[in-house]
DNA sequence: CGCATATCCTGACTGC
DNA sequence: TGCAGTCAGGATATGC
């Protein structure tokens, strides 16, 4: 499931080798991949382009061309970019856009795939007063932003009754962070996820934005967490190593790796939160 | 406003 | 071994 982690682990692969391509071939054949657009003005607008930047913002990827045009992605649960060095690679199963490039040595083809559809690719013309493609433009400040303090933190949370957990993964308040990352995080600030973020310190606020900077920073140091199905890649298909410093999320009777209780699962928000209730309060 | 639920979808897993 | 049922969840929409 990619997460702030995996989504930047994805981007630092194409700022790496994909800045200064060419697109010289556009082929989507998922019927649900672009929809915010046709695909014939989504290639059209595509075509030709120089890719200049490669950004992010939460869990949208933002590749920057040539023209002020944007090509925004989004992974959602199962989405995959992936780089093939020649287009000749066996093309994956549920592959559903292909976006052929020159000038760029390891990149032929840069390949969308997505087995459970719910990513998009689309493009975007316009940018929001953030600098952001305006589709985007209303999701919160990244997770990784240094902007993002206690002070910063409380401000935002001002005024709601809403849980720990579902402050962390509200994309409008905060930018990039999902369920697993938000477990990890509660426990790393020793807070259970169901706790009322207005019940919460400034200090324990302070601690929540501390932990979720470095929680984020080491998990893209790993290069994100890959899940057993192996589901999330990057660019060039290597998995990711955070999962094995996961300390909770997926762990359900396990023990605890600070304190050995068993660690606990409850249903919040419709997801599945693990938790250790010896070391979370 | 907050919360629960349904929706989109496929693959992995579980239980019989 | 195989089949049906369940679960996983990001974003959005709707109802209470």
């Amino acid at each position: 499931m990619p997460e702030l982690p995996e989504v930047e682990t994805v981007r630092l692969g194409l700022a790496q080798h994909l800045l200064g391509g060419l697109v010289e071939s556009v082929a989507v054949s998922g019927r649900r991949t672009v929809r915010r657009q046709t695909t014939a003005i989504f290639s059209a607008a595509l075509l030709g382009r120089r890719l200049e930047r490669a950004d992010r913002y939460g869990k949208y990827l933002v590749l920057e061309l040539s023209g002020g045009v944007s090509l925004v992605a989004h992974l959602a649960m199962s989405g995959q970019l992936l780089a093939s060095p020649t287009p000749k690679d066996p093309v994956p199963p549920h592959t559903h856009a292909v976006i052929g490039l020159s000038r760029v040595p390891k990149l032929a083809e840069l390949r969308f795939v997505d087995p459970r559809t719910f990513g998009e690719l689309f493009v975007s013309f316009e940018r929001g007063r953030n600098g952001r493609p305006v589709e985007i433009e209303a999701l919160g400040v990244d997770a990784l932003d240094p902007g993002l303090d206690g002070p910063l933190l409380c401000r935002l949370v001002a005024g709601t009754r809403r849980s720990l957990k579902q402050v962390l993964t509200d994309q409008h308040l905060i930018a990039g962070i999902g369920n697993i990352y938000a477990d990890e995080i509660c426990f790393r600030a020793g807070i259970a996820p169901s706790r009322a973020i207005c019940d919460l310190s400034a200090g324990d606020l302070s601690r929540v934005a501390t932990t979720i900077a470095s929680t984020l920073a080491e998990a893209v140091a790993c290069g994100g967490s890959s899940l057993r199905d192996g589901g999330y890649r990057d660019l060039f298909g290597a998995l990711g190593r955070y999962q094995d410093r996961h300390m909770v999320y997926g762990r359900e009777h396990e023990p605890c790796r600070r304190c050995g209780s068993a660690i606990g699962r409850i249903r919040l928000g419709g997801r599945s939160s693990f938790s250790c209730a010896t070391c979370q309060h």
